[in-house]
RNA sequence: GCUCCGAUAGUGUAGCUCGGCCAAUCAUGCGGGGCUCUCAAUCCCGUGACUCGGGUUCAAAUCCCGAUCGGAGCACCA
């Protein structure tokens, strides 16, 4: 039965033409995120789980706008909770808690219910008990790499065929503040297989003792066991309900290592999706933790420096939380490895900002041009190009212009200042021109066609301009702004010919604002 | 070393489960042009990809095997 696909298609539209409608049916295109596989009359719970160590990055958006995202399709539960069970290594940021909090909110993703790992020892001490009693647990007391060397060779540890009683004591013993087991000295290890062939299944650790307190203050030094990642997020995930599980692919593993203690106890486990590494490529690989050290040697300036991959950064940049949720949804839920560009993210936050973004100039790295035959007036740029409202600008005969727009011009050369009128280079050192064009009336634009390069300017008159700070992730521009910009505290503008920025502060006594620059 | 996972234009993404309107979707970027008193917006046009090698099949981006490359786990971190 030899032949072409072309005239198998055409026996099939003879012999069974209902079919070819079926075969064409499928592939839609989809968009954002897939579909989640539910049960049905069961609401869905998904959860969000940092370690408040330190702000949400943009990794933890990810996590925090899919999330919520599933929720709200769903009408489900959204949960934010803090695995901060180690009070050590991962000492948890007083702050961080709130910022959190706050950084949910501004990404529409206010969390139906917030919960804290910390709250939930005597839980994860009844199921380690009970473990211990199925003899599923065990106490170790080996030194970490004595055990490392056993796990690598596949064979038990002493303590691994130990009794249940004496587990039983050894556990006491753990929790135990007197009398008992130092730091270091005993784990709880979760029975699996020790021969597991992947090596990272064996016997894994389930409590670790840790002698410092915690830094919440309900909390503190009332405990001294406490439970590693797999075994709280085990539990609590159990006892939240959560239905799926939605995070990065680093922890795949820990879905089989937690299925273990799930088995055992008879629970179900909730549904998985992975999605790839993120690497940025304005920041490339970043670490919550170098950030934080890279801000303590004064090389930025917080956690909102503009340089930092943080939420905070981009919300002070003026990026809005509506285009962080759909370039986060686009990207969808592949296990592929990224690098991307925050070009995208720019390029929704612009389609966002810019029906609305008034405009204003701002002139960096000014330099002052005078003006022959100069006639006052009030300039009235439009405040918005789909509007009709305008701003006012009086201008006289002096103005600033950005030193890049003056180089290399000569004699001669014409120019048109926007919104303003023509003019005609007649002296460069000092800079000098001359106005041009007609002259009816307090302004003089000119009709004709060849239009002169437009450029935009300033008055240059203290009374009439603000000094203007922009911070960019890359540099920092100064220069000095028109008046109008000081009633935009807060707002995202553009201003023209340079980009959109977030007017960060204003002091109004001082004449002086800083904006952070978003993007162009 | 052991284990697991992934690979579609410059970048991200759809299609892969269940092979066939796929000479491959959408976005962004880039190039050209229109409009415009902003280098923004907007409108046209263009650009460019199934990692490689085998196999199965009438038919492979899709299924199988191998290779290559990339990533992750093997913590008393999360």
């Amino acid at each position: 039965m030899k032949g072409d696909p072309k005239s198998w298609a055409e026996r099939l539209r003879e012999i069974a033409p209902e079919l070819i409608e079926e075969i064409y049916e499928r592939k839609q295109p989809s968009k954002g995120l897939p579909d989640l596989e539910i049960e049905p009359g069961r609401r869905v719970v998904l959860r969000f789980a940092p370690n408040p160590n330190g702000p949400a990055t943009i990794g933890s958006v990810r996590g925090i706008v899919v999330n919520s995202e599933y929720a709200q399709r769903y009408n489900g539960e959204f949960i934010l909770r803090f695995d901060d069970t180690d009070p050590k290594t991962k000492a948890p940021l007083r702050d961080a808690y709130s910022w959190y909090l706050d950084d949910c909110e501004y990404l529409c993703a206010v969390p139906d219910r917030v919960v804290y790992a910390s709250d939930h020892l005597p839980a994860y001490y009844e199921y380690a008990k009970k473990l211990i009693l199925m003899g599923k647990a065990y106490v170790c007391l080996c030194e970490k790499d004595v055990f490392k060397r056993y796990k690598d060779g596949k064979v038990a540890c002493p303590h691994r065929d130990s009794d249940i009683d004496t587990n039983l004591e050894r556990w006491e013993q753990m929790l135990d503040r007197e009398c008992g087991y130092r730091e270091g000295e005993a784990v709880l290890r979760i029975k699996t297989d020790i021969t597991h062939k992947d090596p990272a299944m064996r016997d894994w650790a389930a409590f670790r003792i840790i002698e410092a307190a915690h830094s919440r203050p309900e909390i503190g030094d009332q405990f001294r066991v406490w439970p590693l990642l797999d075994f709280e997020s085990a539990v609590l995930d159990h006892v939240l309900g959560v239905t799926h599980i939605i995070r990065g692919k680093d922890l795949i593993d820990s879905e089989r290592r937690q299925r273990y203690v799930y088995d055992y106890l008879g629970w179900e486990y909730p549904l998985t999706m992975h999605w790839g590494r993120m690497k940025i490529h304005e920041f490339g690989r970043f670490s919550t933790s170098a950030i934080a050290a890279a801000i303590a040697d004064g090389k930025y300036t917080g956690w909102d420096d503009p340089r930092v991959p943080t939420l905070r950064a981009l919300r002070r940049r003026g990026i809005t939380a509506v285009a962080i949720r759909r370039f986060m949804i686009d990207l969808g839920i592949s296990e592929t490895d990224i690098s991307l560009s925050l070009d995208n993210l720019y390029a929704v936050n612009r389609k966002i900002v810019d029906p609305t973004a008034n405009r204003y100039f701002f002139v960096w790295e000014p330099a002052t041009m005078s003006i022959e035959n100069a006639v006052a007036m009030v300039a009235q740029p439009l405040l918005h190009p789909e509007g009709d409202a305008v701003r006012e600008i009086p201008v006289g005969s002096t103005v600033s212009v950005c030193r890049t727009d003056i180089k290399g011009l000569g004699v001669g050369d014409r120019r048109r200042l926007k919104n303003m009128y023509d003019i005609e280079v007649v002296s460069v050192e000092p800079l000098v021109a001359k106005r041009i064009g007609g002259d009816h009336g307090e302004w003089c634009a000119t009709e004709e066609k060849p239009r002169y390069p437009i450029i935009h300017w300033v008055p240059d008159e203290r009374a009439r301009v603000v000094d203007v700070v922009v911070r960019a992730p890359d540099q920092t521009y100064e220069g000095v702004g028109e008046a109008g910009i000081v009633s935009e505290e807060g707002n995202v503008v553009q201003f023209e010919r340079f980009g959109f920025v977030r007017i960060d502060s204003v002091d109004v006594e001082k004449r002086r604002a800083v904006a952070y620059f978003a993007h162009r």
